[in-house]
DNA sequence: TTGAAAGCGTTACCAC
DNA sequence: GTGGTAACGCTTTCAA
């Protein structure tokens, strides 16, 4: 049964601390506050800790955010949860935040009601001192973050003028990854890209025929298909590109490795073989392409640090008001797998 | 430019909206409250509303919070976040949460570093109403919350005389798994768990050995492995059960897709035909499920409905005062694919 | 129908 | 070194 305070109530405040240890108030708070500056006679300090400890005193961090005006809280806007890169991201971000004692908040845009979204709440009702944004899909959300002057980034996300993101290099891993290709032997190259209108669909996009530049190659559009829904689709729009294609590709860049199952099964659907008649290659690496067979060639980004980068800028501008960057992490690197052979 | 408020302030207060609609903070407040039961002269009414649109005017929630003791936002503890039932739980939790004029803070409970987790900031410093435990594999949590009195609903979990739980049933499902497999012919039925020192898997297996029992065979401890690290230690599992064994299973439950991708490219190594050769069934389906060359047949649960259920009942709880119950939801499902085959 | 004022639990300024 | 007190932005009781 625990002990009461005030009448029926069971939760201490800082009062009721005060009060066991026989200080006032203001005295409780210097010591809760951990403040080595203050001057503190260290008997007192002890006996308002013992209270605070045998009391269970926790802090109310909704009267001391709006005393601050800081509530010590991040939040992050993800578009989809069950994601291997924005998992990484939210993972390392979370851990980063915490190293510096914030919290992290993790909401999920949800496009089916974007007005009454998490995002709103936490942003407008003042629920957290800054925000990450993995998603711009939503164009509103940002520019309401930049009318109310709310410190934000942008992350695995670029826009057009704006100040403070950081983002990994889809474009210059992808043009490499075509340069692997062609380096290999490949000329005649396919790409299946996710959905155009996203920004991930556009920058990998743009890496691909810079890639094909590069080695001197012109993209061919009857080798670009595009695939918003997955596994199932991946597999169609590769049988159709390579049904309508007059020179059939020997090589296929996949957005992702689920696109990349996908459309390994409508190759073979049509008697093709993986990698000997056909190579493929994933532009972000996930835990499918190790247990497909074959084996899934891969692009890996630094997803992690990409994450605690972030949190950390934030945190930056947040307590030093310094500005924001716009930061690109240049490392990537290509897993060689199975499904890639060479034509030399 | 925004304008501005108070000397160097940019974001309105109530007094503000008040100020600028000549009435007093008071009806300024019972005009943003919505309150239809309140009197307010509609000529007022609209002034208020006016000058709050014009200003740009979004109540503080902190404020808010403290005077209410109550912050309208819910809290869900997950152990991961890129995993598909942890995935639908949360994205339908937090539909019905939006729903019911509620926020749903995600917080990852971090197994580094306990003790700083989001959870600890989240419930003792009053930052949420309720909260949604899908993980107990940190008993501290669930004790503070009831030590602390908080509202709290056991997801997909439950404890031993624990009020207020809401799981599917793994049990029951699992054990129909088997009966399916002994009707299809199989009688050497092999196990591959996920860590057994967690729910799911001790649940699994409590199902395993009373489907086997219900079909009037005796559970073989040759034949059951613990899976602890994925999908490559999967294949040596089921390596080591077969060879091991004197009579060899013909079918194999594995705990989730994960598992079953891994023994089967185990079974594959030592030249194991699936399903021909070996029955293989996932007792938790995924997208990869049907990536998978063969597709694995896989149990499907109502997750969506159980995070929905959950927010309800935790809200109900929260404004009703209304006590929790233990609910199991009892449907569930097998999606048969490619990966059993029937001996008969 | 509206206004004044108290109070939620905290921190920080200013006295002592 | 410590205590009293105002203030953060809101809701709600009580009075007018």
């Amino acid at each position: 049964m625990p002990e009461q305070f005030r009448k029926g109530v069971l939760v201490p405040r800082l009062d009721d601390v005060a009060a066991a240890a026989g200080v006032a108030r203001s005295t409780a708070s210097r010591v809760m506050s951990g403040e080595a500056t203050l001057t503190i006679r260290e008997e007192t300090r002890q006996r308002v800790l013992d209270a605070a400890a045998k009391l269970g005193y926790r802090p109310d961090t909704r009267a001391r955010a709006l005393r601050l005006k800081r509530t010590y809280a991040l939040g992050i806007v993800v578009p989809e949860i069950d994601n291997p890169a924005f998992g990484t991201i939210i993972r390392s971000a979370q851990k980063a935040a915490i190293e510096r004692r914030y919290s992290l908040f993790i909401s999920l845009a949800d496009k089916d009601q974007p007005d009454t979204a998490l995002y709103r709440r936490l942003v407008e009702g003042k629920g957290v001192d800054g925000v990450l944004v993995t998603t711009i899909s939503d164009p509103g959300l940002v520019d309401e973050l930049r009318r109310r002057s709310i410190k934000h980034l942008l992350v695995n996300r670029e826009l057009e003028g704006h100040q403070g993101s950081i983002i990994v290099d889809y474009v210059e891993a992808t043009a490499q990854v075509v340069e692997h290709l062609v380096m290999l032997g490949h000329r005649r190259l396919a790409f299946i890209s996710g959905p155009l209108h996203q920004y991930a669909g556009q920058k990998r996009l743009e890496g691909f025929t810079k890639g094909l530049r590069r080695c001197g190659l012109v993209p061919d559009e009857q080798l670009i298909g595009e695939c918003n829904y997955g596994w199932a689709e991946a597999a169609e729009v590769f049988k159709r590109i390579y049904v309508a294609s007059a020179a059939p590709p020997s090589a296929v860049c996949a957005a992702n490795t689920t696109i990349a199952s996908g459309m390994i099964a409508g190759a073979r659907s049509i008697g093709l073989e993986v990698p000997d008649e056909l190579s493929v290659i994933s532009l972000l690496d996930s835990p499918l392409a190790l247990m497909h067979v074959p084996a899934i060639s891969a692009v890996q980004f630094p997803f992690e640090e990409l994450g605690r980068l972030a949190a950390n800028e934030l945190i930056d501008a947040i307590e030093n008001g310094s500005e924001m960057e716009n930061v690109r992490l240049e490392r990537f690197r290509i897993a060689e797998r199975g499904s890639v052979s060479s034509l030399r």
